[in-house]
DNA sequence: ACTTCGACCTGTTGGC
DNA sequence: TGCCAACAGGTCGAAG
C-alpha cells in the first residue's frame, strides 16, 4: 500500500483516534508476517496507553510508554479504526481493543509488512538504525546526495530507492521525481553532476510534500483509517502511463523493468 | 564495500 | 466462463 506520503497520512489518521487511548486487549490472529509478531505484546500491552505515534521512513512507531510498537505496512498493509462491535475482515492479523470502544486493526493480505516490539529506543532497532535521512529534512540536501553517490555504479533510480541513501522514495515517486528532474532512470548514480542532483533533490522534496498535502492519494487500493477508499487520482506524469504520450513533449513514454520493478520514463525528456 | 537476485505472500488483471 | 501467467505500492539478506 504505502509510499511515504501514504504512511504519513495513515499516521495522522490514526493519531486522532488512538492517541491517549488505553489498550484493553491485543488479539493476534495471524502472527506470520515478514517477521513473527512477538507474542509478548499480548500480556505486556493491556493497561498501557498509546502515548503518541511517530514515523521514521515508512515505519510507524506507536509509543506505549513501556515500549514501542513498530509497524511497517509492506506492499499491501493498512491500519483501520472501527467500532469494537464491528466484525473483523479477512487478513486482519492484529487487533488492538481500545478503551474508547474502538479497535485498531492491522490488515495485510500479502503479509510483507511487519509488527515488531522494541522496549528501548526504536530508532536503535536493527531495521531502523541504518536508515538514511528523511527526504523532507534539511539533512537531505544536494551536498549529502552528491557525496553519497560517488563511486556508485547503480542506476540512479535504484540509488534513490535505497533506504540507506534516503528513506521513503518508493517505485512510483522515484519514477515521478526522475521525470520531474529530467534524469534517465538507468543513468549511473556516480555519473550525474551536482547541478543535476540539485534538481533531483528539489523534485523529490516537492513531489513528496505535495503528495502528503493531498493526503497520500496515489495508490489504487489505498484506504483511509476509517476504512473508506481514499483514491483520488493524482497527477502522475509517467507511472502507469507506459505507451502513452509524454505530458511535456508528446513522445511515447517507455516502459522497462529495472531491478525487477516497472519503470516508466520519457527518452526525450530524460537523459 | 557494492551489486544482484531470490524470497516472502495474496489478489487482480489480461490473454487465450 | 475458466485457466494460467504476469504483475502489484517493499526490502531484507545471501551470494557473488
Amino acid at each position: 500500500m504505502p509510499e511515504l506520503p501514504e504512511v504519513e497520512t495513515v499516521r495522522r489518521g490514526i493519531n486522532k483516534y488512538v492517541k491517549g487511548q488505553q489498550i484493553n486487549a491485543v488479539e493476534i490472529h495471524q502472527p506470520q508476517l515478514r517477521w513473527p509478531i512477538p507474542p509478548l505484546i499480548k500480556r505486556l500491552l493491556p493497561g498501557h496507553s498509546i502515548i503518541e505515534i511517530k514515523r521514521r521512513g515508512k515505519y510507524l512507531l506507536l509509543n506505549c510508554g513501556v515500549g514501542t510498537i513498530i509497524i511497517h505496512l509492506g506492499m499491501s498493509g493498512s491500519l483501520r479504526i472501527q467500532n469494537s462491535e464491528a466484525t473483523l475482515q479477512k487478513h486482519d492479523h492484529v487487533v488492538f481493543r481500545l478503551s474508547n470502544q474502538t479497535s485498531l486493526c492491522f490488515n495485510d493480505p500479502r503479509r510483507f509488512g511487519c509488527l515488531l516490539w522494541e522496549e528501548h529506543d526504536p530508532l536503535q532497532h536493527r531495521l531502523l538504525s541504518k536508515l538514511g535521512p528523511e527526504p523532507l529534512s534539511k539533512a537531505f540536501d544536494v551536498d549529502y546526495l552528491f557525496a553519497k553517490s560517488r563511486k556508485r555504479q547503480v542506476a540512479i533510480k535504484q540509488f534513490i530507492m535505497n533506504s540507506q541513501v534516503v528513506v521513503g522514495v518508493g517505485n512510483i515517486y522515484a519514477c515521478e521525481a526522475l521525470f520531474n528532474a529530467g534524469i534517465h532512470p538507468e543513468c549511473a548514480a556516480a555519473k550525474l553532476s551536482k547541478p543535476r542532483y540539485q534538481r533531483l533533490v528539489d523534485a523529490i522534496k516537492r513531489i513528496l510534500a505535495q503528495a502528503i498535502k493531498q493526503g497520500g492519494t496515489t495508490l489504487r487500493d489505498f484506504i483511509t483509517v476509517e476504512g473508506k477508499p481514499g483514491y483520488f487520482k493524482q497527477q502522475l506524469h509517467v507511472y502507469g502511463r507506459g505507451g502513452e504520450a509524454c505530458t511535456n513533449c508528446k513522445a511515447t513514454l517507455k516502459s522497462i523493468r529495472l531491478a525487477q520493478r516497472s519503470t516508466v520514463y520519457c527518452s526525450h525528456c530524460q537523459t
